[in-house]
DNA sequence: ATGTCTTTGTGAACGCGTGCACAAAGATTG
DNA sequence: CAATCTTTGTGCACGCGTTCACAAAGACAT
């Protein structure tokens, strides 16, 4: 999450944890998978197996959500799965609006994937005049000076901001400013949401980097040597990068 | 603070947190902005409100990078963006595949916001004959049949995987077996992969979701509703029968 | 019923991450 | 050189998340 989440509002009846909530869905799916199999009931370990983690988390995590199992038997799936939509509020429809229908907006629209979750795409929203109209994935392209009511026509609350980097503050601001509390976004940048608005974000270079960081440690894992500087390369060792530089690869001491 | 490193955990020589990791490439982002804007020397606190983190977290996350900044001054810029490029290992070049290339491969292709940080996709590889030779990003796909030889002559040791879930596990199957270590997955599955390699999953279901839990809990919390707590319960949980036609609830091993 | 066997649900311990608060370090000024 | 001011680096405490380990709950067999 990108915006500062100072504190967690004492609702703490209901309070499941964040780490919890966020692996919800991975059971969801492991739980989706075993129902198209109709296989009635499942035990922690074998989903906890399924969905990539700790059989004693998993039991923990539905603990929040209340007793559904079985001792001696395990969770019934279908129950399992209507209890988590539930919780996650997959049971109702969620319109969805995209802004910024470039590479990335026009991928996201054209992704299946999240109509089967109870997502439906409601608009696609462009600066762009040319595109204006022009349909996306089956759905006509919007330009943003509609962005105001295209929201509050459609009851989007959800917003995917897929705009380069340096307009991504300027359409958040409009995103909330018509109704939108919920924001997921892709642009590099860090989002200022005012308090009751969430902000989750998907930095792709991130991964990348973090991914060099432990690549690198497991390289430099075989010369033994505190110091660094060049890590043993792999094979051909491509020179320098082609459109620009960004870094200065000298020391100002 | 000289040395830092009172304790030495042995399987970490230089035992930076995982979570300060995940940071570094969003300070070395904001540093880069002020890199750009010719700006000398940035303070913790300015530069923590950039990156969007608390000052104290930022100054601790550097103290494990070493004592790089001067008390009453702040940071040099430059010579902090060069510490932290080295430590992400950005200094050099990180050849990375993409196999899959349909929406997402393709858009990811496309982006340029990779070179600029130190990856350059050296190869895009689809199993579909079709697109084999077809240029995107103005590079050829290559087909899968070649993937362990373009793995190796490319010396790639980060592979991205954009294909169908269901072919998930088998593309990472091949790009570990080929000498990948490093894999970034954006199908909606868990891949189980030999100690040493890593794996970063971005889901954006997952975001969505998780959005949509908040959004529910916001929603619902005017109507502090009735239902929450125990929702429409079966009597007996097992013995229970799909709507039609399925098989007895069984549970064996 | 009674006993055995399986698996849940959770108390408790532990480790990691976060943020406060402040002494120390160095710049800057007089 | 001494006083003052700014900002770093970090000791410390706290809370969250993870994991272990086990008693209790229920299914199933006899
Ligand atoms: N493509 C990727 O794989 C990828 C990867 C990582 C990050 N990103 C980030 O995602 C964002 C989009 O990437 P992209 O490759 O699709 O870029 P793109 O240039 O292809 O698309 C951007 C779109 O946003 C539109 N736009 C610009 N300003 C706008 C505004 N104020 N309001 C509404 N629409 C506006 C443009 O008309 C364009 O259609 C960028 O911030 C990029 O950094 C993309
Ligand atoms: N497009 C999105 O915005 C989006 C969003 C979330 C998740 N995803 C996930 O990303 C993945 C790709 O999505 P997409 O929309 O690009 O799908 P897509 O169908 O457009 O592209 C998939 C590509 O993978 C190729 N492929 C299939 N099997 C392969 C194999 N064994 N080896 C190599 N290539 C193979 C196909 O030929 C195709 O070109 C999917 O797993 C999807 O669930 C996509």
């Amino acid at each position: 999450m990108a915006t500062g989440r100072t504190h967690r509002p004492a609702t703490r009846s209901r309070g499941i944890p964040e780490a919890t909530v966020a692996r919800l869905p991975l059971y969801l799916r492991a739980l989706t998978a075993l129902s198209e199999r109709s296989v009635p009931t499942v035990s922690s370990e074998e989903l906890a197996t399924a969905a990539g983690v700790n059989s004693a988390k998993l039991r923990k995590d539905f603990s929040y959500l209340g007793s559904y199992g079985t001792r001696g038997v395990g969770y019934d799936v279908e129950y399992l799965v209507y209890q988590i939509s539930r919780e996650l509020g997959l049971t109702q429809d969620w319109p969805v609006a995209i802004v910024g229908i470039g590479n990335l907006g026009a991928a996201l629209a054209n992704y299946g994937g999240f109509a089967s979750r109870g997502f439906r795409v409601a608009a696609l929203i462009d600066a762009d005049p040319a595109m204006a109209g022009t349909p996306v994935a089956g759905i006509a392209v919007q330009h943003t000076d509609d962005l105001d009511r295209i929201i509050s026509d459609n009851g989007v609350s959800i917003g995917v901001i897929t705009t380069p980097p340096g307009a991504a503050q300027q359409v958040c601001d409009r995103l909330v400013a018509a109704g939108v509390t919920s924001i997921l976004n892709f642009a590099p940048t860090v989002l200022s949401v005012p308090e009751g608005v969430d902000v989750r974000k998907v930095d792709l270079s991130i991964e990348l980097q973090i991914l060099a960081f432990h690549e690198q440690r497991k390289a430099g894992e075989d010369a033994t040597a505190e110091d660094e500087g060049a890590p043993p390369m792999r094979a051909t060792p491509t020179g320098r990068k082609g459109p620009d530089g960004d870094m200065p690869a000298v020391m100002p001491a």
